[in-house]
DNA sequence: CGTACCATTGAGTTTTTTCAACTCGCGTGG
DNA sequence: CCACGCGAGTTGAAAAAACTCAATGGTACG
């Protein structure tokens, strides 16, 4: 699994919209080269890679596939933070605990550094402190801006805004495969299954996307669905 | 443990006007000490700190009063992402930018940083890295708990979290003296005034709290209001 | 083929918003 | 001193948005 590391691991990612700079990255990507990597990848498909609650010893880098960050009520309510793919960092923002369940969609293939290995490297490299602190801004911001739409705008809204966030941050131009259901969907924006299904039907029949099947959407108008966002 | 209480599941408690913010405030407090500080204050009520979009130049401390920060969309919608008090941070954020628009909430008086001179002690000060990279954390995991209620609960949930978490910020055993308008609370909580307040009144025949005026609220069972946020 | 799971769609209900009226407290100026 | 007006807050009734319940459709997989 060392290759397949090697295979995904300075790939530069991320386009437009996501702030994911690639200088940020590299520091911590150097990280993830030099010290021990205990992988427990790969996960299959639903697999906890860690539980909310936990107590925080890992961090991990997805290399293949992609994950899902969630929250739940005690009751069973359930708010997705962040869909993860290649390149994502995960389990960074923690305390000493986890505050999300992150959970395999599909077989995942991971690296992993034990937190107490990167805290004593960037004790002593300066650019690394720098890079974790640059990942808990960003992971702020995003949230800020989720926190934006779902305060503050309509299910229409919403969908729009997780269509053009998600292809931006895949680097999709036009088609786009979606590997969450649309439950995910539904609980990262706050709105039921029914309501997103509905809205994207409206889209579709609005002429703004093309359902090619469930899991591959095609944006066709892409301006009016900015505009939609405001 | 599942999740509730979450609103600020495992923030540290900040007193009210001597915030000892334990470890992580003592570097930044330092830097605020030693470092030129070019005070802007008194703000009057209602003046902006900062502005959404402008360039961040400044770190700021309030020393006595209050402030918000929201964001604006393009009609005119509002979202209230903090209300800060004395001894809180305000354009730690870093970007480049301004995320948010600061405003004080009645005579404030704060201390400033430069953000460039910030910079230059943290590159020598690990502690104070460090203390920038917390502050981050925090503010996520802040909003973290802001977007889960904000997606996922119900105007009476809302509105119990937002009465629990503000007074536990302030310290207040169970009077507690709101300085911001109904308005403000409802453009947090994602709902209307009229939500809010209606929701206010239903906790008040409910028996769990007493509205002493519309600025000063008593907790009379914390327990239930608890409870209702599970 | 049949089963299981996901997704879509319709109908009715609940929650929240919108619209509108009215109250309250407070400061100003007659 | 009191009337007035203004902003903030409350409350009722109607409308809109999203949810729940229920049924149907589609696809993958054994």
């Amino acid at each position: 699994m060392t290759a397949l590391r090697h295979y995904v691991a300075d790939q530069p990612r991320r386009a437009p919209a996501a702030p994911h700079a690639p200088d940020t990255c590299c520091d911590l990507c150097a990280a993830f080269a030099v010290t021990p990597v205990a992988v427990r990848s790969p996960f299959a498909s639903g697999e906890e890679i860690f539980r909310q609650g936990d107590r925080a010893t890992m961090v991990y880098r997805i290399l293949q596939g992609s994950a899902i960050s969630y929250r739940l009520l005690s009751d069973g309510r359930r708010q997705v933070t962040e869909f993860h793919m290649a390149g994502d960092f995960l389990g960074l923002e923690a305390g000493t605990e986890y505050r999300t369940t992150a959970e395999a969609q599909g077989p995942v293939i991971a690296a992993a550094v034990r937190r107490a290995d990167l805290a004593a490297l960037a004790a002593e490299n300066s650019g690394l402190t720098r890079a974790l602190w640059q990942m808990s801004v960003r992971a702020f911001q995003r949230s800020e801006d989720h926190a934006l739409i779902l305060g503050r705008q309509g299910a229409t809204e919403r969908v729009a805004a997780f269509l053009l966030d998600y292809t931006d941050r895949v680097g999709a131009r036009e088609v786009v495969d979606l590997p969450m259901t649309r439950q995910d969907i539904a609980d990262h924006l706050g709105l039921t299954i029914h309501t997103v299904s509905r809205t994207l039907s409206q889209l579709q029949a609005a002429g703004l996307i093309e359902a090619r099947s469930t899991r591959h959407v095609r944006l066709l108008r892409r301006d009016r669905l900015e505009q939609i966002c405001e």
